[in-house]
DNA sequence: ATACCGACCTGTCAGC
DNA sequence: TGCTGACAGGTCGGTA
């Protein structure tokens, strides 16, 4: 579901709505897949903490987390107790991982992942997997159908890898792309260079650009990488301001659902007539996955 | 290094 | 009405 101007438009929303909040307890479904640390990690780590800001790291949901969670604080009083057994030695000498060190809460929400803050009366979805139950009264939901979303908590700074797309500089981009002999719609779509660009916005960016997407990196110019990365600030910028794309189900953190899709050039519009030139857009499957571009626009 | 492919899952929709 | 297959915003690991 979700990509860069999902993603924004839902940890946006989140910030708004419980930044400030502190997580009570947490409540995690036994179903196998979506978390890469372990429940029992992830519980403990947000039970008892503060949601100081919720922002975004390329397709990640970052919730930056503060104060002693209810772990540490049973940590914190062990070492009271064991004080006099310790003597001499620091807190920190004894628990090296501090109590009070920030936390990180990082969700994927994969295909088709979405975050919800609702009252604890809400019906509560099929496929939830998490709820966080907030000090406000309210309640954080998990649902994931699919389940390729992933949860995961991290001590220090995560780290995502790749940069963003909106604050690269045009040298960091073209030098991304030069050289690498992979189809350019690949690299687009490769998190380790660019971090939030997926399916849709790959095709769009590209279609902007005058590139199809089967294109070698290689054999592109300085100048028309220098176009596309203007393409894909500008198409990333556009959908953003109206909300993201909703395609079949997505909805922001409020409910909301975003209009981008009214403004797709290319995506899902494979045998429909360009709007520049008429032609009928094709659609050729790269990678595992569908591209759709207009044969006369993009060289 | 780089490419393609299937796997991971559930839901929806078109076609028969 | 119900079955089957294709397809879906994403990533990962194996294999040539």
């Amino acid at each position: 579901m979700p990509e860069l101007p999902e993603v924004e438009t839902i940890a946006r929303g989140l910030d708004t709505r419980v930044a400030g909040d502190t997580v009570e307890s947490v409540w995690i479904g036994s179903r196998r897949q979506p978390l890469k640390s372990p429940a029992g990690v992830i519980a403990r780590t947000l039970e008892g903490k503060r949601i100081a800001r919720v922002h975004r790291a390329g397709k990640h949901i970052v919730f930056d987390l503060e104060g002693e969670s209810r772990a540490s604080r049973t940590l914190a009083l062990q070492t009271k107790k064991s004080k006099r057994a310790v003597l001499g030695q620091t807190r920190q000498a004894v628990f090296p991982h501090r109590p009070n060190e920030a936390a990180q809460w990082i969700v994927h929400l994969g295909m088709t992942g979405r975050m919800v803050v609702c009252e604890p009366a809400a019906e509560i979805a099929k496929h939830t997997h998490l709820i966080a139950k907030l000090a406000s009264g309210r309640e954080l939901r998990f649902i994931d159908p699919r389940m390729f979303g992933k949860l995961s908590v991290h001590a220090g700074g995560f780290d995502p890898g790749g940069v963003e797309p909106l604050e690269v500089s045009e040298e960091r981009f073209i030098a991304l792309f030069r050289g690498r002999k992979t189809p350019i719609k690949s690299a687009l779509l490769n998190q380790k260079l660019l971090r939030g660009v997926g399916n849709i916005y790959a095709d769009e960016s590209l279609f902007r650009a005058g590139i199809r997407p089967r294109r070698r990196a290689a054999t592109i110019t300085r100048e028309q990488l220098g176009k596309l990365r203007r393409a894909v600030r500008e198409v990333l910028r556009e959908a953003i301001a109206l909300g993201g794309s909703s395609i079949s189900d997505y909805v922001d953190a409020d409910g909301e659902e975003g209009f981008f899709q009214l403004q797709h050039r290319v995506y899902g519009r494979e045998g429909e007539p360009c709007r520049v030139c008429g032609t009928a857009i094709r659609r050729v499957v790269l990678a595992g996955r569908s591209s759709r571009y207009c044969s006369k626009c993009q060289k």
